[in-house]
DNA sequence: TCTGTCACG
DNA sequence: ACGTACGTGACAGAT
């Protein structure tokens, strides 16, 4: 048996690594003290991040408490594996941090359902999250293991991930390759391994003691976990990429691109995506650039380049000029680009052997609690359906889209009290259009559907808090239009201003952390402190997506569900029953926030995706 | 690794 | 004193 020590806050920690029968056995006796103790952390170390791909392996998993922890060599097999699984299945208290990773490993290569793991465990990364849930770059210390140890147990605590990318380099890996390629018994990687578990389960008490101290609202620990399996179950279950339809698309605009790319050759722009080519030779042709990016160079983005291509925001000609055909080529080729390889060709290069993809799941990515989905499928393009044609219902099965209607504008009007805005919401019916209610409050009955554009965009300027010139640049309407309509707005609104004065001023009292209406800690920046009105309502929105995923699992309807996006839940459901499961995630996703109706509207869509966007939409 | 850009809610 | 658009992930090119 390989034994291992190491300095932890002052105490000697012990690693050790059974490799006979015996040793296997002594672990076990450990094993039945420490449960009987408290809890047992949990880790495993696996050839990599994509659990799906082919040629993945479990390598390790790693049981512990604050001062002993056992590496089992999974990868061997046979008796290894099965302690492994055996102490799994017996464990009913567990530390993991970062579980739904863990979750997901073992469900599918060790044969331990998510099902019966995630009721038992404890996620250290929730914990830590609930207490700040900021990233490193936001001001925040981070969630990961590295930083929170340091923080909170010992200063010295080891980098194991980037100690690892080390070892790595050194045994001439990578940092792709190192994980599969490391040999399973090199001391640093079983060492890390083991120190892993110590430092979760040193962790968990540490964090549990400071929610209390913090006074943070109890009931959200065993939501986020609700929600973190529910989250787990839509991974695993993945979305189907149809191979057929996304292999000629992913050549079609690999040749598009590269038709406008020869176009913009001619002009001496080589590489359509160098923003200091474009610039030059835009300016080359007599093209005046006045807009310039943070760092001073000229900005080319698409605000710039569309007006010189003589086309408007949906890429229609506006006849006020003659199209610059440099900038007509640059916007298409980098269209084209992108969605060839962000989207096309990222769906056959993510997608597994059974042509499925499984997007990573965040459920508390952002620092306002929203979740993030890695794999680009929240970011697929809206305005066209040929990227989402792709990704299909299971067969049989058709995509049924079920979306909260004006939710973060309902959270607005219940979380600040805006009197008119709750009237509106609660006698408008089914129909309701808050954005014609206001343009109507303001304009009278008659009001325009101009109009009605113009107070959205005030709308979402004062959600978002931004000011005049923004509002006016992202609507493209004048700012002495802007202005007036931000100032009718806050006369007919006056709630808004008053509520985040008071959300700031409460977040000031309180550490500059502003407590949403969940009970989540969300601080904030000090030269920012206006963004507290858009905190308030992303999270309480996102909070609301939460429960409504949480309803529809309680509903038995999580097996449907492939994917949450904000405020909507994708789901695959049998052709046949689709009309009375939407109903039914319309009714999982009803509610009410301080009196105000929070409603969804369920779309049923085709085979695929893409039938309930674009053209056809 | 940073910057710019572009896609979403 | 005043005013500030919010939150993400992915890719290409420059450094």
């Amino acid at each position: 048996m390989q034994t291992f020590h190491h300095p932890v806050a002052g105490d000697r920690v012990t690693i050790r690594v059974p490799e006979t029968t015996d040793d296997l056995g002594a672990f076990w006796e450990w094993l039945s003290k420490a449960r009987a103790r408290g809890p047992i952390a949990v880790d495993t170390e696996t050839t990599g991040l994509r659990i799906y791909s082919t040629g993945y392996g479990l390598r390790t998993v790693q049981f512990g408490d604050a001062h002993d922890a056992w590496v089992l060599l999974y990868e061997r097999g046979g008796e290894h594996a099965h302690y492994a699984r055996e102490a799994l299945r017996r464990c009913r208290d567990i530390h993991i941090h970062n579980a739904m990773f863990d979750w997901l490993v073992l469900d599918r290569h060790a044969g331990i359902p998510l099902e019966n793991l995630a009721p038992v465990t404890t996620d250290t990364r929730i914990l830590a999250t609930l207490i700040d849930p900021r990233a490193p770059f936001g001001g925040g210390v981070g969630t990961g293991l590295k930083p929170l140890s340091a923080k909170w147990i010992d200063p010295a605590a080891p980098d194991t991930q980037g100690g690892l990318t080390a070892v790595f380099r050194s045994l001439g890996l990578t940092k792709e390759t190192g994980w599969a390629g490391i040999p399973l018994t090199h001391p640093t990687f079983l060492l890390y391994a083991g120190l892993d578990v110590i430092f979760t389960a040193r962790l968990a008490p540490i964090l549990r003691a400071e929610l209390e101290r913090l006074s943070v609202r109890p009931a959200l620990v065993p939501y986020e976990h609700t929600i973190a399996r529910i989250c787990a179950v839509m991974q695993r279950a993945g979305l189907l990429v149809d191979r057929e339809y996304a292999e000629p698309l992913a050549g079609r605009l690999t040749e598009d691109a590269e038709r406008y790319g020869a176009v913009a050759a001619r002009y001496g722009v080589s590489s359509v995506n160098s923003s200091a080519q474009v610039a030059d030779a835009l300016t080359g042709m007599g093209e005046r650039l006045t807009e310039r990016t943070d760092s001073g160079a000229w900005k080319t983005d698409k605000a710039v380049l569309l007006p010189l291509a003589d086309l408007d925001r949906d890429w229609q000609r506006i006849g006020a000029r003659d199209p610059n055909p440099l900038a007509d080529a640059v916007l298409r080729a980098k269209r084209a680009g992108k969605w060839g390889t962000a989207y096309a060709q990222a769906f056959l290069e993510n997608a597994d052997a059974d042509s499925r993809i499984h997007p990573v799941i965040a459920p508390l990515a952002a620092r306002t609690g929203r979740m993030s989905v890695t794999d680009g499928l929240h970011q697929l393009p809206s305005s066209d359906h040929i990227i989402r044609r792709a990704i299909l219902a299971e067969p049989g099965h058709v995509m049924i889209s079920t979306d909260f209607q004006a939710v973060e504008m309902r959270v607005l009007a219940a979380l600040a009290k805006v009197r008119r805005m709750i009237d509106g919401f609660v006698n408008g019916g089914s129909e309701f259009d808050i954005h014609m209610f206001t343009a109507q409050l303001i304009k009278g009955a008659g009001a325009t559907t101009k109009e009605r554009k113009l107070f959205k965009g005030a709308g979402f300027g004062k959600v978002y808090g931004g000011g005049i010139t923004t509002i006016a640049r992202q609507t493209g309407a004048p700012e002495s239009e802007i202005a007036q309509a931000v100032a009718e707005y806050d006369r007919v609104f006056p709630e808004i201003k008053r509520a985040s004065s008071r959300w700031q001023r409460q977040a000031f009292q309180n550490g500059m952390v502003f407590i949403s209406a969940t009970g989540r800690r969300l601080p904030l920046d000090r030269d920012r402190t206006y963004s507290v009105v858009n905190y308030a309502c992303q999270s309480a929105a996102r909070d609301l997506l939460g429960q409504a995923l949480i309803n529809a699992s309680e509903s038995g309807l999580l097996d449907y569900c492939r994917l949450p996006i904000h405020d909507e839940i994708l789901a695959s459901a049998p052709r046949e029953d689709a009309t009375e499961i939407a109903r039914e995630f319309e009714r999982c996703m009803t509610t009410d926030l301080y009196g105000v109706p929070i409603t969804a509207d369920a779309e049923i869509g085709g085979r695929s995706w893409g039938s309930l966007y674009g053209a056809d939409h």
